[in-house]
DNA sequence: CAGTGGTCTAGACCACACT
DNA sequence: GTGTGGTCTAGACCACTGC
């Protein structure tokens, strides 16, 4: 029951990994590490949802029975989802599922730092939601979400104030259906940010993301809101957030102002 | 000589890493893994130059047999470095030093990349240096740079066009001291990207890099350089990049035209 | 105290590159 | 074949958490 692996009679190691057996002929010059199989499985209780964020996973050496390996293995597996920021791990207390929700920072993909002064002293954001309405997804959008043109969409428009001073003007579009319901209250009432409300209320992680930045003046709609005149070089930053299985689920446009605050970007 | 934790007469693992017997009484809660405590000894051996960049360095056998660890220390702590990009690992071949020579990356800390079409399908830049003279470090480029006021700096002012297009136009301060006698000859002859005429010719490697990024309109000048007008948004970069020791090495002030380009940047 | 993740070791075997 | 990094195992002990 509890050695799948056993193979041999003699007190080798289970040779495992690349079936070399079963490959006798051509076969897919496919290799695929047992820790990279043991991190697909896991990844696959991430999704269909076994363990919540915020929960704690099995240990390793739960893992490592049920899936029949060493702990050690599912230790590598652990490590490289850990560094993808999927889970955490807490020395004497366990592997957790990563949450936005109690995540210290406050704001996961958000770079704009205030210029001078302790990271974030300025306090909360304000934010005010301008409107929040149905859609239809254009040519354009439907291709970054991976979409169809004219599937229904739910935009929201958002202003964010940092220590009163209106810097960021964003819209956001969400495919309406896994977010079916979002209402205007939710958006307002509800006090964190806006991927702990997805995460909680509707099932959707979002885990990475990719920015294209280009500088831009502002129309004059988004000009009033932030209450700059239609000549202010702003940035323009547009965001694709994924979910789990590398699906798009939010496209943001939004516009930054730069005088106060700048986008900080650490390479590697 | 080659065994610095031998320590016990039994065959029992030696205990190494924490020191439990030194730290009688009330000691600092230091605590550093013995592969951290390798990862510093190569690292020293980079940066004093006992491995140059591209060379390789001992086999993990090797380096354990010299450490007095097990290869398995070994192989975490080049783990690490290889996660940092100071090490390349090749299967069958060896662990090389970084570089930015060999590294098929033309622009390691380049971020900007065409709208649309295949990247960088659009072949490489032309590199057109401006002038390159002397001058003294004001106390804001002081400070960034972690020099006094007035020390002496070479600055260089570049355009970079793609396709034709002049693209960004930068300006770059590096300390004389370790840059001392970099030319417009040197600049203008060399062939590949400006960290690889660093790392050949003055023996300093950039190993990570900050980007401040704000949006601004160019001064007339710039302007000019460009081939844009002085109402032109554009990206404005600021870049600092550090050597080794974490010591910043080189600060870069541009400003990017995003009509037909744009800063791409993954968040996770 | 027991349970968890974190470190370290020793040894086996696999995949890849060079010669 | 030899040597390199890459994977896997098994077992020991350390550090932290909470009962």
């Amino acid at each position: 029951m509890t050695a799948p692996n056993a193979n041999t009679a003699s007190q080798s190691p289970p040779t495992g990994v690349s079936t070399p057996d079963a490959n006798a002929g051509l076969s897919a010059p496919a290799f695929s590490p047992l820790y990279q199989q043991i991190k697909a499985q896991i990844l696959q209780s991430l999704q269909n949802g076994e363990w919540q964020p915020g929960d704690v996973i099995p240990s390793e050496f739960d893992l490592a029975a049920r899936f029949g390996v060493s702990q050690g293995t599912v230790r590598k597996a652990i490590d490289e989802l850990a560094a993808d920021n999927l889970l955490v791990r807490k020395q004497g207390k366990g592997t957790f599922v990563a949450t936005h929700a109690e995540q210290h920072v406050q704001y996961r993909f958000l770079r704009l730092q205030p210029d001078i002064g302790t990271i974030q002293s300025e306090g909360p954001a304000e934010r005010h939601i301008i409107w929040c309405r149905r859609v239809r997804a254009t040519a354009e959008i439907a291709k970054l979400l991976g979409l169809r043109t004219a599937e229904p969409l739910i935009q929201v428009r958002r202003v964010l104030r940092f220590a009163g001073v209106p810097t960021i003007c964003e819209d956001i579009w969400l495919p309406a259906g896994p977010f079916k319901g979002l209402s205007v209250e939710q958006l307002s009432s509800h006090p964190g940010a806006m991927y702990r409300l997805f995460e909680s209320s509707f099932g959707v992680r979002m885990v990475r993301a990719e920015e294209r930045i280009k500088a831009t003046t502002p129309d004059p709609e988004t000009a009033s809101l932030l209450d700059v005149s239609e000549q202010t070089p702003l940035l323009s930053v547009e965001r694709i957030a994924y979910t789990y299985n590398n699906a798009p689920m939010e496209l943001r446009r939004a516009l930054y102002r730069t005088d106060t605050h700048h986008y900080k970007n650490e390479l590697n």
